[in-house]
Formats: structure tokens, C-alpha cells, sequence
DNA sequence: GTCTATAATTAGATAGAC
DNA sequence: GTCTATCTAATTATAGAC
């Protein structure tokens, strides 16, 4: 009870808000996401949002920022996990591990191909506060492959969504996936089957030389 | 002026809204596109929506409606000029003739991956009545190159987002594309080279036997 | 910190003149 | 076939009680 930071009673309300806001801002767009539907979704009222955000777009702020923060925590987390390994390994790990997330947290890539499609100031916001950071750590991957004969010598832009668009479009897509094939691709077989194709598709494919 | 059908007048308008719907619904969303917006970009007044469509929704159905069309029309063209070619020739000249009606309409997969997200009425429509027979042109090419040794046996659900991932989602994303790397994926040269590494990587990629 | 009540704005749709 | 005017419902945000 000595505690040096008043209680942080409401902090369970707020992930609540932030997690219904992640999820429907990634399925319906900004626009199409009301304040009430998400305030509903978290078992809130409506005017709540606005006690704990000062409205909708830095609502929309925190859970983006949120989300892109456990990615990066993801992604750190399992490099670290690999000290000593070959790079080729690393980055085959990397991009499995990508996919991985992208299966977990469909919302991500929800949220960037919707906010992607049209130039604006969450679109500025978003590149250069979290996409930018991303795509660096890409393209030092796809140079560290080149370098070693294992990637053909293709402008990163290609690549990164060639990358991106293989390894988390099915995810994005579910709920069609699931009503046009069948195949529920959350299932863990079907990622981890799907992580391998990306993998041999991104590492071996472009190469001038086989593995 | 002997004609066999009443003057078509009007006609360049239902187009003109056509087009502002098509782009409008595909870059904000069913929702996050307005009516008013979409009769101001096509240069009339938001009731005479109401006049042409019997709503919003059989707007967004005839916009759909329109674009797949174009996109059948497109495919079976390129189709028809390939008679004696053979299988593998003519895989790989549909991929490229995919990827590039994705950079001259990226409003195709703006919409279906916008409604792919969400389970409802409009995505099962527009899978039962658009998606499915495009996938089951896919499944059927893959099937002829599995055939031939050119594909990995592996589930037609993965290779078919993986291809339209890859090749489309660029096209989507443009306006981070742009912003992102300053790379403009529109250009000629810039389709060309994805096209080409969407084909080597479906086509080449997933091979046991080398070409 | 969370609620009820409500203000101000914008949405999709209709009525009716021309 | 296209317009102006307007209705009803839904939106985000604020005020103020508890």
C-alpha cells in the first residue's frame, strides 16, 4: 500500500477499451468503427472513451501504438533468443516468426493495409512513427541475404511487400478463407505450413544459387 | 435516331457514380465512405444516388458488380490470345496479366481484402457470387502445373493467398508504397519487375525439379 | 472513474418542383 | 433525370450527477 504511483484503478477499464478499439479499427476502418460499438465491445459506455482519450483519433493513436509495440517486443524477444546463430538461420527464424505474429495479431496488418490505402495524416503518422522502423530492420535483412548469395539483388520495396503481403494476407483474410476454402487459418498447422512457404518463397526462391 | 432502345441519357452519369463509388468504397470502406462524398466526387447531388441505386448497399453491389466484370473480361481476353501455347507458358502469363490488372485496378483487392475481414452479408455475397469462381480458375491452374512437376503439392488455400498477397497487396498499399521507400509502384517499370518475381516465386519457388 | 442526459453534427433516404 | 429542401437516425463529444 506505499505505493509511489496513486493506484491505477481504471487501468484494466483502459486495456479493455484499447483492445475492443484494436479490434474493430482493424476490421471496419476508422470511419467505420463508432465510439458506441467499441465502448459496447469493452462493457463501457459510450462517453468513458472520452475520459480516458481525449477522443477518437488519439484513441485510435494508443491502440495503434499499443499493438505495434507488442510486435516489436515480439520480434526483439525472439532475436535475442539467437545469439550465435548464422544469419541465414536468423533471418529464416525472423520471417517465420513475422508470420507467426501476423497468424496471432491479424489485427496489425488489418490495421496498416487499411490505414495504407490512403495518404493522410494517419497514414504519415503511422510510417514514420512505426512502419519506417519496421522496414529498416527488413531491409538490412533482405542485404544481409543478398550478401550471402541468398536473395537475388531486387529493389527492397519489392520484396518487403512480396514479404509482407505472402505472410499476412491470409490472416488479414480470415473470415473469407475460412467461407471459400474450408480451412480455418488459425489453425496451427495451417500457419505453420504457411510459414514454411514463405519461407523457402522469400529465402530460396529469389536465389541465384540452391541452398 | 430510329433507335431500339429509348435514348440511353443518364447513362455517363449511373458511369460517373460507378467510378466514385469504386473508389471511394475501396480506399474508406462500405462504411466510411459517405454518399454525399461519392455524388461530389462523381459531380452530381446525393439524392440522385437514390434516384439510379436503390440504396447504399445496391450501390456497393453494382460498383462490385462492375468491377469484377472487368476483371473477368480482362482475364478471358488475355486467355484467348494464348491458344497453343503450352501450360506452363500460359501459368505464367496469366500471374503477370493478374498482377498487372492489380496495378491498373488496385480498387479490386482494396475491396475484397476490406470485406474479406468481416463475416456478413456482403462478404458471403460477394464470395459466392465473385470470389469463388476466380479461386477455382486458380485451383485449377495449380492443379495443371502440380500436374508438371512446376508447384509443390501443397494445399490450394495457401498458394492462393500467397499469389494474390504477394501480388496484389503493393498495389493496395501504394500510398505507404510511395511514402515508405519513395518508390511509385504504378510505374510501368516498377509493375514489370513484381510481376516477374511474383511468377519466378509461385512458379519457380515451390519446384522440386528446377526449370 | 463511471454513469445519464443531451448538444451539435453528419449520415442515408424521401418529397416534390422543374 | 436532376435538383432543393428536409426528415429521421446515428455519430462524436460535452455537462454534470454520483
Amino acid at each position: 500500500m506505499s505505493a509511489v504511483v496513486s493506484r491505477p484503478a481504471g487501468l484494466e477499464t483502459r486495456r479493455a477499451i484499447l483492445d475492443a478499439a484494436l479490434d474493430l479499427f482493424s476490421k471496419r476502418s476508422f470511419d467505420g468503427a463508432s465510439t458506441r460499438a467499441i465502448a459496447e465491445l469493452a462493457g463501457v459506455t459510450q462517453p468513458l472513451l472520452n475520459y480516458h482519450f481525449a477522443g477518437k483519433e488519439e484513441l485510435w493513436r494508443a491502440a495503434v501504438d499499443d499493438l505495434f509495440e507488442r510486435f516489436r517486443t515480439s520480434m526483439q524477444r525472439r532475436l535475442s533468443g539467437l545469439r550465435g546463430v548464422d544469419e541465414v538461420t536468423i533471418a529464416k527464424l525472423m520471417v517465420r516468426h513475422f508470420v507467426e505474429f501476423s497468424a496471432a495479431n491479424p489485427q496489425l496488418y488489418r490495421i496498416i493495409m487499411q490505414e495504407s490505402k490512403r495518404a493522410g495524416g494517419r497514414l504519415d503518422w503511422m510510417v514514420e512513427t512505426h512502419v519506417r522502423p519496421m522496414y529498416e530492420n527488413a531491409v538490412a535483412m533482405f542485404e544481409r541475404l543478398a550478401a550471402r548469395g541468398k536473395l537475388a539483388p531486387v529493389a527492397p520495396a519489392h520484396l518487403y511487400y512480396l514479404l509482407t503481403g505472402a505472410g499476412a494476407s491470409v490472416f488479414v483474410m480470415a473470415p473469407e478463407c475460412q467461407r471459400l476454402t474450408g480451412v480455418d487459418p488459425f489453425a496451427p498447422e495451417f500457419v505453420a505450413a504457411h510459414a514454411d512457404l514463405v519461407v523457402d518463397l522469400l529465402i530460396r526462391a529469389t536465389t541465384e544459387e540452391s541452398a
